[in-house]
DNA sequence: CCGAGTTAGTTCGCAGTTTGGCCTAATTCG
DNA sequence: CGAATTAGGCCAAACTGCGAACTAACTCGG
């Protein structure tokens, strides 16, 4: 069987030599220390499985690199030598991840902590600027984040650019984001022009996957390796994640699942089909559903969270318009659910976008749905939750997908 | 981001020693001489990155274990010491499949090469057996076949069983599988206590999953890392091979494909919902479709294989019935297609079971509608062929996931 | 207050692995 | 037949992780 090559194998060229060794096994102890905690040098050695000797050695490169460091003793009043707990500690490096969106920029930085450090977002009209324009405002916004940074003494590993289309993740070209109206555009390569040489490794992502990996590290160390991200906007897009990884799919194009014909006699797509799954539970659906043409909420000159929040407040008072657009939403958002957990069997579903507004009226029917159409009674039924992260959890995710370079080979971050 | 345990990985529990490098280099020479056949040492250091140095004494350790063979010299007539070609020669191990089906049980043994060794079936009426006896007739199989092996000096690494439903990986039980009527069935522990401790390691393995592997194993080396079997019987089931990697799902019920509702007034399904995929284009739906109940290819008594080949005769004669059959069943089929194409984006779906039998009605239709409903016009869209394995690619996938094993860890075979 | 017992962490020699350089072997070319 | 070229083996060097021995720091019981 053929096996995609990994991080660290690609370093390499799939060989594994003394340094991998000491990469795989360095990146091992970060991976342990963020996912169970900080702990003494003793206990990481029972639990990884390496040498107390090693341990040390190990620890010491890390503490030399500055992504841990010691602190209290572990352990106190218990019987012998206390150890010292050895705690993740990387405030001097983090992840950079920025979103392009229809209506704004949206930038986070994640420390190795997973703590967001810097956040910011611009307005920006892109569907009606072009595509050059657009990377200037990312690779401006880029710029001043890393000036920032600099100054601040946090070095940036790498920055994971969310596009809302099929990003090719080996060469960084956009092939298609319809929203935006762009095609074939070189994302990748005119954001490295602009910024100069001195800058980390950049890549481009689907904004969808990107939510997967931003909902994976919110749980991480609880487990879970397989999980499904649904993304609710105009569109509705689909982060896989199989096996802990992102799941990319020949073309990098999987988690397409906006699409589904779900009901043959339904209404026309912007992708020419009929009755595609966004048309019934994407936003556009839902503001149909929900208000009438002239009702300020569908003004699309507005901010979205205004309009959002509109709406949820008038769920909240119980107003029956909204009310019946939500149960609408939540019958069609559960029959597509069920369909995608047959055939993934993810532990989790998340639905994010704006379809974690309004979890008090979407979770419970999807979840019941889901549970009504399972084919095996006897196995625990997956989970349905509402995403946490709000609208930004893409560029979240292209952070933590930026700093995850750390945790797989530690050495990326010079002493 | 969490990431699951490969085999190498478990072997040291997470940890990378000394040891753990070798099994990896190892492997990496024996996976680059399957897939891209025999060379020099010199060549092979080139291509995969090790040294000269360490090609010697890998091989040479290879050598010992059997599992290569010093041949020809390479590039003769160029200038310069021509290059011995190291070629795979695993004639001395092998890896078992076996799939218990509902009417036969079928057993294959491949090489190292993929060659096939052994192969047999038997009729079993497994459906009217308990567990316990059809178990009893496997291990039976396979106690024979052990015996056999050993007498021809061909050691088995392994044995891995196909059973139709949910099993699971990790201990072994088959959960639930409907055709059969079990239930929580220790299929792996009876069949170690049946056969005694001197046998291999055994696992279970949904079937569809691993038709999907033999159907990755028939096309080594040809960088194909994403692909889609769909299994053709009286259920529909899919097994997914993503990034080279057989895709479990947390349950390991990933690929349960079956059951897409895409005629919400269709047919009742044995599952209990209405209009499911399988009533479509299921071998019971093609039947009823293709001939009246009194029609002796209905007869469940007859062999599957004969009533198949009588249909594709009528086929072949151009009787009308059973095209308009097929067509109908191209037209279902092709529409769940398309929407597994867009949700996982696969290089290639290989349609199994019955559907390959009538490839030369099915494939082209299903592949004009993958075309038609594509979302990106621009990207190349993926392929759709038949299988061709006939009826035993499970059994087939089996034994190559079995011999797997030695391509991951060399050092599993003894020398 | 003190010694025994316990646990943490370091040091050091050792075993295993890959590597680069050097050598020999085998072939072609002029 | 010698020069050039390529393959493959051998060996010391560098690096890794490991186990054992050792030191350090603490609790407990008398």
């Amino acid at each position: 069987m053929a096996t995609r090559s990994t991080a660290e194998a690609q370093r390499t060229g799939g060989r594994t030599d003394a340094a991998s060794m000491r990469r795989a096994n360095t990146g091992l102890i970060l991976r342990h220390l963020r996912d169970q905690g900080g702990r003494s040098r003793a206990r990481l050695a029972a639990e990884t499985g390496l040498s107390k000797a090693t341990m040390s050695t190990l620890i010491a490169e890390l503490v030399e690199r500055g992504l841990v460091v010691e602190g209290q003793p572990d352990r106190a009043g218990a019987v012998g030598r206390p150890g010292l707990t050895v705690t993740l500690d990387g405030r001097g490096v983090c992840g950079l991840g920025v979103e392009i969106s229809v209506d704004y920029l949206s930038l986070i930085a994640v420390d190795l902590s997973g703590t967001v450090i810097r956040e910011s977002t611009r307005p920006i009209d892109a569907a009606n600027l072009p595509a050059a324009d657009v990377i200037a405002r990312v690779a401006d916004l880029l710029g001043e984040t890393l000036a920032s940074l600099r100054s601040a003494g946090v070095r940036c590993v790498a920055i994971t650019v969310a596009a809302p289309g099929f990003a090719d993740s080996d060469t960084g070209i956009v092939r298609l984001a319809s929203n935006l109206g762009w095609r074939d555009v070189a994302l990748v390569d005119d954001l490295k022009q602009s910024l100069g040489q001195e800058v980390p490794p950049i890549s481009a992502q689907h904004d969808a996957k990107l939510g997967a990996v931003a909902e994976l590290a919110q749980l991480a160390g609880r487990d879970v390796e397989d999980l499904l991200y649904i993304s609710g906007d105009v569109g509705v897009g689909g982060g896989i994640i199989s096996g802990g990884q992102i799941m990319r799919g020949a073309k990098g194009s999987a988690g397409e699942i906006g699409h589904l014909p779900l009901d043959p006699a339904g209404r026309q797509c912007a992708c020419g089909r009929r009755g595609c799954w966004e048309t019934m539970v994407g936003l556009a659906a839902f503001l149909r559903l929900a208000a009438d043409e002239a009702d300020p909420v569908r003004n699309p000159g507005r901010p979205l969270e205004d309009r959002l929040r509109e709406l949820h407040r008038r769920a909240e008072d119980g107003d029956e318009r909204t009310l019946s657009a939500l149960a609408t939403v939540a019958e069609g958002l559960g029959a597509g659910v069920s369909i995608l957990v047959d055939i993934l069997d993810p532990l989790l579903v998340v639905l994010g976008g704006y379809f974690a507004w309004f979890e008090e009226w979407l979770i419970a029917p999807v979840a019941d749905l889901v549970v009504e159409r399972r084919l095996n009674p006897d196995t625990e039924v997956c989970r349905v939750v509402g995403s946490s992260l709000g609208l930004t959890s893409a560029a979240r995710g292209g952070a933590h997908y930026s700093i995850d370079r750390v945790f797989q080979d530690p050495s990326v971050v010079s002493s």
